[in-house]
RNA sequence: CGGGGCGUAGCGCAGUCUGGUAGCGCGGCGGUUUUGGGAACCGUAGGUCGUAAGUUCGAAUCUUACCGUCCCGACCA
């Protein structure tokens, strides 16, 4: 993409609304405007994370054996008085009526539509493992909604719903879910820890919430440092593998986590002095398990092996889509601006041309432009008519991970410099061994 | 929902107390000179002063109501 034809409406200064740097540096970055109190339009640069970020939600899930559909925002209330939750829910589910005064819902969740789906379609052991999810718009009506996408009133989120036919095969949905949670955030440059967790109005048995640490964060969480050490990297997981997952899901859930909603001041005191660790945190995904709550309340069950009619085991899942922007700009910047993890950057390289208009530089950007995206990767080229400073301090805004500069003296020389926006570190190189490292880097993330 | 702010140009703000020609910086557009960390100069466009009613010869400014939005609290993925 050529930044002069592109739609990038960044802000020199820092708009009064925004308090918290997410806020702001997404603002700031020309990703999102705002429509009203926690409603948010997404602009070209922000969808194009959000689309990286849902793209590898999406490419996790297929692994995990899970499979997409989409369910509609506007409900019939319905279904939601059959699960009772119609009136459990309260003003943060947003009511309206259709013309024929049919009560109609913005869906907050979607517990009751997908169980419809199930009950109407799967009444066999022999259909199940089964697990759908969807990544959809949801609504709820926040009493006060701040902090930009992080506590929106509308909001991108990834939901899932397992069925099956007992409790040990809905335990291993539990626990594959938990491993694919974990691998989807690691892709993402995200250190996520799974914590003991009340299950809100959800309702469910056993849960976690997955909780990235920042000062910005909304809940207070205590942990054992050991935690923070553990990593996947390219463990080879068999998803079908019941002892696998759960052994993960214990290297994961051993260590002391918890959010101050659930934290136990004497078991904490048992973690070794040096490793006990009070912090903050920004949620960004949650999983249950809630057994037969729903199935029980809408008639959904299937026969087993045995030819008994039972309720299935069921367990929803979420990751916040929209609100990991957010979460990871809070994790992951400096006073310059954003830097985006490789995983999520919307641009792989920023092409800085610092004499447009020079036929050396303009020549050496553009081969470098056309070569960086025929090896399948996407440059961000600023070919605009702007100084050195105006040029760096947009793409530092932006959080691009990699910048290529292209100036007159170095292209006297034959070479470009290749810059790290996490480290700030530059070599000089030829272009081509420039492109050659940045392909290299893309092609383990 | 309780408490407290704020609504004036795309963004950041002054002007409101004490009523009388609507301003500044950034950004935009045109031009000249610049060119490795948000350049300088010249020119130029851009505003129902949140909305409505009231007071007044006259309202951005005073009064009332409403709307929007932000912050703290309670609540929450």
């Amino acid at each position: 993409m050529r930044l002069t034809r592109y739609f990038l409406p960044v802000l020199k200064e820092n708009p009064a609304e925004a308090k918290i740097v997410s806020h702001r540096l997404m603002l700031r970055a020309g990703m999102i405007k705002q429509a009203s109190a926690g409603i948010y339009s997404w602009l070209p640069m922000g969808l194009k994370v959000m689309q990286r970020i849902e793209r590898i939600v999406h490419e996790e899930q297929a692994r995990a054996g899970h499979l997409p559909v989409l369910m509609p925002t506007l409900q019939s209330a319905d279904l939601w008085r059959e699960s009772g939750r119609y009136d459990d829910y309260g003003e943060e589910m947003l009511r309206m009526q259709d013309r024929h005064g049919r009560d109609m819902l913005y869906t907050p969740t979607a517990e009751e539509l997908i169980t419809d789906i199930f009950r109407a379609h799967v009444s066999s052991y022999k259909d199940l493992p089964l697990t759908l999810y969807q990544i959809q718009w949801k609504f709820r009506d926040e009493i006060r909604p701040r902090f930009g996408v992080m506590r929106g009133r509308e909001f991108y989120m990834k939901d899932g719903y397992n069925f099956d036919v007992d409790y040990e095969h809905a335990l291993h949905a539990y626990n594959r879910h938990m491993v694919s949670y974990l691998r989807s955030y690691e892709r993402m440059g995200l250190q996520a820890i799974p914590m003991r967790a009340d299950s809100g109005p959800i309702g469910g048995e056993d849960t976690h919430e997955f909780l990235v640490l920042a000062e910005t964060g909304e809940s207070e969480v205590f942990y054992d440092s050991a935690i923070t050490g553990l990593t996947l990297g390219d463990r080879d997981i068999d998803y079908t593998n019941w002892d696998q997952c759960a052994l993960i899901a214990r290297e994961w859930t051993e260590p002391y986590a918890r959010t101050d909603e659930t934290h136990d001041e004497a078991l904490f005191n048992q973690v070794p002095e040096a490793r006990r660790k009070v912090s903050r945190g920004i949620e960004v995904g949650q999983i249950f398990y809630f057994g037969t709550k729903y199935s029980d309340a809408m008639g959904a069950s299937v026969v087993n092996d045995k030819g008994e009619q039972v309720p299935v085991h069921m367990g929803s899942h979420g990751i916040g889509v929209s609100r990991l922007l957010g979460a990871i700009i809070e994790a992951s910047h400096d006073d310059n601006g954003i830097v985006w993890p490789e995983g999520v950057t919307p641009f792989h390289c920023g092409i800085v041309n610092l004499r447009q208009g020079d036929a050396g530089t303009d020549r050496v950007c553009e081969d470098l432009y056309a070569a960086m995206t025929a090896a399948g990767l996407e440059p961000l080229y600023d070919d605009r008519e702007e100084r050195a400073g105006a040029k760096f301090a947009t793409m530092d805004l932006i959080g691009l991970p990699w910048r290529i500069t292209v100036g007159p003296r170095g292209v006297k020389n034959g070479v470009v410099e290749l810059t790290c926006r996490r480290t700030g570190e530059s070599e000089e190189l030829k272009p081509e061994m420039a492109l050659a490292r940045v392909k290299e880097i893309y092609s383990s993330v």
